[in-house]
RNA sequence: GGGUGGUUAGCUCAGUUGGUUUAGAGCGUCUGGUUUACACCCAGAAGGUCACAGGUUCGAUUCCUGUACCACCCACCA
């Protein structure tokens, strides 16, 4: 006999062994099925297994086993990211706390801490590896990658090659956020802003006055700068220029109009501008050809123009400045509750400083896709020379890749209007490193050589792009150097659907061309582009417009046709989960030992809506986890039937017919069945995942345990509970694999193989009942009623009960399937009849609307008790009635309203009043 | 400053095109129960003017406008 109370910790690994050993995961290239195909967002490879992680494998893993069983060709491809930045900068921490080394970049070069970093990546991988398998995703092993894999290597180079071929990447002296506790630039969107409060000074410069939070920056201010409309200083012309006192010294400034970087209204209607180290000020430089001058150097220290405050850091600096000119009496006030935004790095979490800095830039505005780029996807459509933000555009608004939930359709144009060129370069070492060499030498290619090239002394030299790695120069055979920088981590995560699918021994060959490469790997033909991108909203910018941006340009193809954007998991109090507080975070891989992942991957998806976040807590885990034991039971319960009625279950047959004569609830199950199988269906093909849990939750407990299997203590067939029980295994499934495929192990029919294989069921028609269904449902209610009115007049548990119940139409039908009532009602007899009942003392009664229910409590129950219920029923029944009389009498709304609803108040009221009708009846009796 | 989402039972949340008797679920609460599948259970019950104010409509939790509060995203207010 099975245990009382399922244990998740017994079956789960075992489960996952056999299915992953029996090769149920993995797809087949040359298969002539439909493919269904997801691309595992990969985590860190140095990551643990969070919540977050828990609630994509969870989702991907729903969809997957839905296809599969459907038949499709289901392929989801695993992979963790090598996170070039994070990866790096926890590494580097390592060391400098295990080894004592402050820093461990010069201490070890780059060689050698790069192979650190990657024999530290190797282990800590397996760890992720393994707890993904935990969550029961059923993802293709075999089909493993890693973003640092030779193959997607290949594929960075190829696409870095040909968007230089194409004008699209170049290299740049522009504005970049410099991270100076990393060393390295970080994108944009690796940005937070925090608020703080800081001094705000206004100082006196020249004539004007001019504020600023930042007065270390203040050195080079030679532009003063104002609306051309600005009354108070009409008298200045654009261009006038002036002398004044200022921090070391005299200065000479000029005055410069204009009037989109100025707010007249702000302040006092002038500033300062500091182009080198912020973005607004260098976007003004750039319109009006300002000169530009470094305050402050990478190591985030004042440079040689700060003068006496050269080699001070930037907190120190400041309040030496303010020092000096409040001496010079050149400060005008301070407001100290000034509030404003600092920006931290996403990784580092080091303050960033905006740097004029020579970098890689992709130009996401110059027109050279050409878009759509197949001749299928071209009927009806003009290809045009589109930019990249214009491609991305058009996807989206064309519907060839539909966002859900639709509305971050909107952020997601938002974000591309704002969209300045990429940034791809970065001065850490780990990562793909930028695939340009230079060949001191040939200098007649004419490019200047990069920033690191100079750093390095070898000065101007040609500049190489190349897919593959090179040693010598093509063109003088001398030796040639790679650029020192890598790229960002998003430019190979943006391949991650498609390189991720090339042939990796065909990745070798070097003579071939990308476009090549992408024709003769089997997996990206068969299974690209891909069905549905499942993620957290909070990536949509970072991951997924640049998957959309990297995958139309490279392949011509959408890199997916979905985009599922699941909601953020948070505490009970609605808060983040922060690692920095262990109290407030939710470990899967405790919760997983305790409840199972069955459990854990209910409580992460009903209830949830996607694109909105929520909270999760241990109380709704353990609900799901009684779910689980309520099925783990419910199939105990049928195994016994089984036993007990000598039945083999694996033996039952599939086929509804042939398995003798079926009961009323057997019918009435089995058309549920055919039902419920029909919104399942649609429910997942449509990604309501939460609604179609609910309504499995609900169906399970609340109709199959309470009703049918209740029913079948009286009366049972073993063979139709068998497969009630199959259809419900299939169905909750891909919800929660492992207790199902335990399940299944008992009662599959002989020969069939796991559940993760089983093809999903189809509805039957034929089998739909509605008689049959709406006679358990007078059941059902005849023994609620009978229950509900024992429990509000207090008749003790055990004590049995004679009922009459007056029904004409089902009178019948009740007598003849009284035992139900007998049983699960606790009823001595039950005296069916088409006449009220004549005694009237003890009798207390309810009133369905096709049967009335008395109960004879004789000498048991307080008769002002009964009367006060019914009178207030019947107060409660004139309120509603009066409702929709008022409704009826409404001659607009019988004018305007359909008929059926109209109809259905009709239906309302004549019922309505012949229980009134009824609830009299008996008042007046009880004055009698 | 712009945008998005939220505001439904004590708590956490569903609610797909406006009308299925009197708005749902889980947890919690209350009453009762050792009914041999399950106390990770069973039976019964209480609890909501669907944030507020207008509007459209015969009819609005559902559509529109505005207000308040909360959350998040974006933005160059020095």
């Amino acid at each position: 006999m099975l245990p009382k109370a399922y244990d998740p910790k017994a079956c789960e690994d075992k489960i996952y062994a056999l299915w992953e050993e029996s090769g149920a995961f993995m797809a087949d290239a040359k298969s002539k099925k439909e493919p269904f195909v997801i691309s595992m967002p990969p985590p860190n490879a140095t990551g643990q297994l969070h919540l977050g992680h828990a609630v994509m494998l969870a989702l991907e893993d729903i969809f997957t086993r839905f296809a599969r069983m459907q038949g499709k060709e289901a392929l989801w491809v695993p992979g963790t990211d090598h996170a070039a930045i994070a990866t790096e900068s926890v590494v580097i921490k390592k060391i400098q706390k295990e080894e004592k080394i402050k820093d461990p970049r010069a201490h070890y070069g780059r060689e050698k801490l790069v192979a650190k970093i990657a024999e530290f990546v190797d282990i800590s991988r397996g760890v992720i590896r393994s707890q993904v398998r935990k969550m029961g995703a059923s993802c293709d092993w075999s089909r493993e990658r890693y973003t640092l894999d030779a193959s997607l290597n290949r594929c960075v180079n190829e696409v870095f090659k040909k968007m230089y071929a194409d004008g699209l990447i170049y290299r740049g002296q522009r504005i970049v956020n410099w991270d100076p506790k990393m060393q390295t630039t970080v994108s944009d969107d690796e940005i937070e802003y925090v608020e703080e409060k800081a001094p705000y000074y206004t100082f006196q410069h020249g004539p004007f006055q001019i504020s600023t939070a930042r007065p270390e920056t203040k050195f080079g201010d030679k532009y003063v700068v104002m609306h051309p409309d600005d009354e108070r200083y009409k008298q200045y012309k654009d261009g006038d220029t002036f002398e004044c006192e200022w921090i070391n010294g005299r200065i000479t400034a000029t005055v410069i109009k204009d009037d989109k970087a100025i707010d007249p209204t702000f302040g006092t209607g002038c500033m300062t501008i500091t182009p080198w180290h912020d973005m607004t000020d260098f976007d003004l430089a750039e319109r009006r050809g300002l000169k530009r001058e470094q305050i402050i150097g990478f190591d985030g220290r004042l440079l040689d123009v700060a003068g006496e405050f050269s080699g001070l850091p930037i907190e120190e600096a400041r309040s030496r400045v303010v020092e000096k000119l409040k001496e010079k009496g050149l400060l005008v006030k301070v407001d100290e509750n000034y509030v404003h935004r600092i920006a931290v790095s996403y990784r580092g979490k080091g303050i960033v400083e905006p740097q004029i800095k020579e970098q890689w830039f992709i130009d996401v505005n110059k027109q050279v896709v050409e878009w759509p780029a197949s001749a299928k996807a071209t009927a009806g459509k003009k290809k045009k020379k589109m930019s990249l933000k214009q491609v991305m555009q058009d996807v989206i608004r064309s519907k060839d890749i539909r966002i859900i939930p639709e509305r971050f359709e909107k952020t997601y144009f938002h974000w591309i209007d704002n969209l300045r060129d990429w940034c791809v370069s970065r001065q850490i070492w780990w990562g793909h490193r930028i695939p340009v060499y230079y060949c001191p030498k040939c200098v007649d290619h004419g490019t200047p050589a990069a920033e690191g090239m100079r750093d390095s002394g070898l000065g101007q030299g040609g500049i190489i792009v190349s897919g593959q790695s090179l040693a010598q120069c093509p063109k003088c055979g001398g030796p040639v150097v790679q650029d020192p920088d890598t790229l960002d981590t998003w430019f190979s995560s943006g391949l991650w659907t498609w390189s991720t699918l090339i042939d990796p021994s065909q990745a070798q060959d070097k003579s071939l061309t990308l476009r090549e490469l992408l024709d003769r790997s089997p997996d990206f033909q068969k299974f690209h582009p891909t069905t549905v991108m499942e993620t957290g909203y909070d990536i949509l910018f970072f991951w997924v417009a640049r998957m959309i941006l990297m995958t139309t340009y490279t392949t011509g193809q959408i890199p997916f046709k979905h985009v599922y954007l699941h909601g953020l998991v948070r505490t009970r109090d609605g808060k983040k989960m922060s690692k920095s507080d262990p109290s407030t975070c939710i470990d899967p891989l405790e919760i997983i030992p305790k409840y199972g992942a069955d459990a854990l991957r209910l409580s992460m998806i009903v209830g949830q809506s996607p694109g909105n976040d929520f909270r999760l807590y241990e109380e709704k885990i353990a609900g799901y986890r009684n779910f689980i034991n309520k099925l783990w039971n419910a199939s105990r319960f049928v195994l016994m039937q089984c036993e007990k009625a000598g039945v083999d279950p694996k033996g039952v047959g599939d086929r509804a017919s042939g398995v003798g004569n079926l009961s009323v609830a057997d019918r009435a199950l089995l058309s549920a069945l055919q039902e419920l199988i029909a919104d399942v269906t649609d429910g997942l093909a449509t990604y309501r995942l939460s609604e179609t849990g609910e309504r499995l939750y609900s169906f399970v407990w609340d109709f199959f345990c309470d009703w049918y299997l209740e029913l079948s203590k009286g009366e049972s067939n073993p063979a139709v509970l068998v497969q009630g029980l199959r259809t419900i295994v299939h169905l909750l499934h891909p919800y929660c694999p492992f207790v199902t495929e335990e399940i299944w192990a008992s009662i599959a029919p002989k020969g069939s193989g796991q559940l993760i294989r089983e093809p999903w069921p189809l509805a039957e028609k034929k089998l739909i009942d509605r008689e049959a269904e709406g006679q358990l449902q007078l059941l059902i209610s005849v023994i609620t009623a009978i229950r509900s009115l024992r429990a509000e007049y207090g008749v003790v548990p055990e004590a049995k009960v004679p009922v009459t119940v007056r029904a004409t139409r089902f009178g019948k039908f009740l007598e003849e399937h009284q035992s139900h009532v007998l049983r699960l009602a606790n009823v001595s007899e039950l005296t069916v009849t088409a006449e009220s009942p004549t005694h009237r003392h003890g009798i207390v009664s309810t009133f369905l609307n096709w049967a009335d229910i008395h109960l004879s409590l004789e000498g048991v129950v307080d008769l002002v008790k009964v009367k006060a219920n019914l009178e207030s029923e019947r107060a409660q029944l004139e309120k509603f009635l009066s409702g929709v009389r008022a409704k009826l009498g409404n001659e607009q709304f019988l004018a305007r309203a359909k008929t059926e609803v109209i109809e259905t108040e009709q239906q309302k009221l004549k019922d309505g009043e012949e229980k009134l009708k009824k609830i009299e009846e008996r008042l007046k009796a009880l004055r009698d």
